[in-house]
DNA sequence: TTTCTCCCCTTGACAATCTAGGTGAGTTCT
DNA sequence: AGAACTCACCTAGATTGTCAAGGGGAGAAA
């Protein structure tokens, strides 16, 4: 609960990294400002949660990891979504937008 | 990550319940009822997460409580917002609002 | 009197995130 | 050439919130 800063809701960041890497295979770092520059700034993503997601979802089959080069000529690790990657994408899409809507269904009440 | 069964998005348990009790004081079986119908059955908060929730809002002055009895004639224990706890609920709406449209910002980008 | 529902509670495990570090290689500045 | 900076990777430990799985008592219903 700090002040104003952005935060993550937890249990949103694996969708957020599966949407990112939707559009193409990106490294860790360059995940990072893709959230953070779609969120309009809002998203910040910790270098200390990013990792260890990445590393869960690739043990989990849904992204892989390829060694390679980065725009600025430094050794990167790029992912990229599996078929499976692609599955879970659409499920957890599915369950944010009906949670989401309960959320917002109840701060609606009268 | 259950299949389809209703969870809550970590963090958000506290605003549902400040903004279920905005509308006058309840206890807690209630609350859990409330949420579970005006989520349209999306929702379902345990026991075992809401008490000590309520018990964490009581201690941070969000919300009081007081013994009383049920519409059933059971002892039940009423929650009511404080002064402070509408104040809460203000600022976790705007928070909430502000990380979903975030959220959402990113999952409709190309 | 047995059973059911309502209503309260706690303990321990678990999972996700954050804090706070550290490494190394390439680039830029002086 | 050396220093400082950025990019890009990583991990260990603490913290937090939720869940699973229990338990208890009191009123109502069978």
């Amino acid at each position: 609960m700090q002040n104003s800063k952005a935060e993550l809701l937890q249990g949103t960041l694996d969708l957020l990294i599966l949407k990112t890497l939707n559009t193409g295979p990106l490294h860790g770092y360059a995940i990072v400002q893709s959230i953070q520059r779609c969120s309009d700034e809002i998203l910040a993503v910790e270098e200390g949660s990013l990792y260890p997601s990445l590393h869960r979802m690739e043990e989990k089959g849904w992204i892989s990891a390829q060694w390679g080069r980065s725009e600025n000529n430094r050794r990167a690790k790029y992912y990229a979504l599996t078929r499976a990657g692609r599955k879970q994408l659409e499920d957890e899409t599915a369950i944010w937008e009906r949670v989401c809507r309960a959320i917002t269904l109840v701060l609606q009440a009268a």
